[in-house]
DNA sequence: CTGAAAGCGCTTACAG
DNA sequence: CTGAAAGCGCTTACAG
């Protein structure tokens, strides 16, 4: 069925049921009329890569995450997806895996899918590769990265101000009597990096050791066993921050089994205010990162260079602390 | 940057490069690498728009899910998706909410993007305004709906045994001394439909009274407000079987809180063995509803039928039991 | 207000 | 082994 089929039947040109299917003014309305009518006698709806084609735009945007499954990750996507559809755009979203190679693969796939903006959540996309894949294969095409940094004329990029809300954390914990404060990160993504740095910043502006656990699996369990690790190495641990509240919904787990008694023995703070942070038993206290605020920003960013091409945006959010029952 | 660019530039026709791109036998060697050469040295890429306009198919497919931030949709999505990548598909994956007509515009929506297959998650998919958009939008596409079950020629199931799930929970508690059991379920879907019937069954076997609450909002705290009203409603109540892990997880919360013991005073079960179970304090028991196994068989089934129209195949598969510390 | 024609970027049957 | 031409389903500038 395509508009041949319906121009016929109705006995009109093509041309003029294109018209009517995209509310062009200056049609008969009678001619109209009938148009629509045969439109929605026989359902008919119209095929999105023959427009595309001539139009020249999809109306597609793609999105990438390094892992869907990832609560913190998929919500953003989801708010993204949700502001284009609105405006009648689909999304490709996919997950990237944290394989650089692959990345720039994904980057690659989009770009023959000619999908109108780019938007890549984590700052994990933050790397070479894909930096060289945008080069090559989307040099015009909007790219907002969200939590990370590209340099390149195409792209601008959202991000939360990470080592202040690390910071933050750390003076908190302070403030509430906490003397030996550690740190737990998953993986060293530059955003962890600026967490890490926050935390060191703090240390050492009030007189505190480091005591960190640089890298552990990004899970319940992955955060049960460094948290495990951390209080045999540093027995005398009595606060930690986390890099996301995945490893803190863990470490909860771990340190009541154990018969510590939360936040009086050892004070816990996650990172990106989850919606795990409110299962754990204690409830858990977090570095609120503004996921919301950054995909809104994302979204705006690229709905503006969608229409201007040069339009290009580099913005900071700051964090907040989210205080609950471990601090 | 089109295959003439690329034609133009070896000095040969558009036919050559593009049985070259798509590996096609019988041609000479010598300009097959002349090709390559070009393709890869502008960063060719194939606009697959044009492609699938000409080959009739978009090598799309579409993926529904009332809640893309449901942690159990989302997986069921996400292996469906890394399914079909690595036929050379992209998904196009929507959240298509709980509203009917809602779901019936999305499926309107991926016929206009020609999706060449359909995948519906989830049991709230099965309605009649599904079905009639379904037999008007894409009446010959091949789909295959998790967890529910549509009578039309295009479309096979994959479901969990949902009643004989719930109905296994309901004995092995009352095995471990439970007399007064209750249910407690989020919204009347087919799919808890199915539980409840399971439940009641049970119930009813071994001469025990049904208590139950039939709707409740679906979160963590969903969850312990209706646990909080069934405790006082009946304070008998010696074990819980939920819908849902979240819901679950919830009650667990909330029973803790009050100062239950779990299981001794209260036995807990979830439904759908998702990671909540892992984090809650005590583990929760949860019927496991095979998503895996699920999601396995839909891309399966999709597989086939995409190959050959006619093929289409409805299948069940039991639920387990696992067994964690709130029984 | 309406239609014929060209063109978007591909593929493939046909001819050589 | 290779190319010219037609066609996939649309839109739009042009002419009337």
């Amino acid at each position: 069925m395509t508009i041949y089929d319906i121009a016929r039947q109705v006995g009109v040109s093509a041309s003029t049921v294109s018209r009517v299917i995209n509310k062009r003014p200056g049609i008969n309305a009678k001619t109209r009329e009938k148009v629509e009518k045969a439109l929605s006698e026989s359902n008919f709806s119209i095929n999105e890569a023959a427009k595309g084609l001539v139009n020249q735009s999809s109306r597609m945007i793609g999105i990438l995450v390094s892992d869907i499954r990832n609560q913190h990750h998929i919500e953003g996507a989801y708010m993204i997806e949700q502001h284009f559809l609105e405006k009648g755009y689909c999304s490709l979203l996919f997950n990237a895996g944290s394989d650089k190679e692959g990345m720039a693969g994904y980057i690659k796939l989009l770009s023959s899918r000619r999908v109108d903006a780019l938007v890549l959540i984590g700052s994990i996309f933050q790397n070479d590769e894909v930096m060289e894949a945008i080069g090559n294969y989307m040099p015009k095409v909007p790219v907002v990265m969200q939590n990370g940094i590209l340099d390149l004329p195409n792209v601008s990029s959202v991000v939360s101000n990470d080592e202040q809300g690390a910071y933050d954390a750390v003076v908190h914990l302070y403030n509430k009597g906490k003397r030996n404060i550690a740190f737990i990160n998953n993986n060293d993504t530059p955003s962890n990096l600026k967490k890490l740095a926050g935390y060191r910043k703090a240390c050492s502006e009030l007189g505190m050791k480091n005591r960190e656990i640089l890298r552990c699996e990004d899970s319940f369990s992955g955060g049960a066993a460094a948290t495990d690790e951390l209080v045999r190495m540093y027995p005398d641990v009595d606060a930690i921050l986390y890099s996301v509240d995945t490893l803190a919904a863990g470490g909860v787990r771990l340190l009541i089994d154990k018969g510590f008694t939360i936040p009086d023995d050892i004070a816990l703070f996650g990172t990106d205010n989850s919606p795990f942070a409110l299962i754990t038993n204690p409830r858990l206290s977090s570095v609120d990162t503004k996921l919301r605020e950054l995909s809104n920003a994302c979204a705006d960013i690229l709905s503006r260079a969608i229409e201007d091409r040069s339009y290009r945006k580099n913005i900071q959010i700051d964090c907040s602390l989210v205080l609950r029952e471990t601090t």
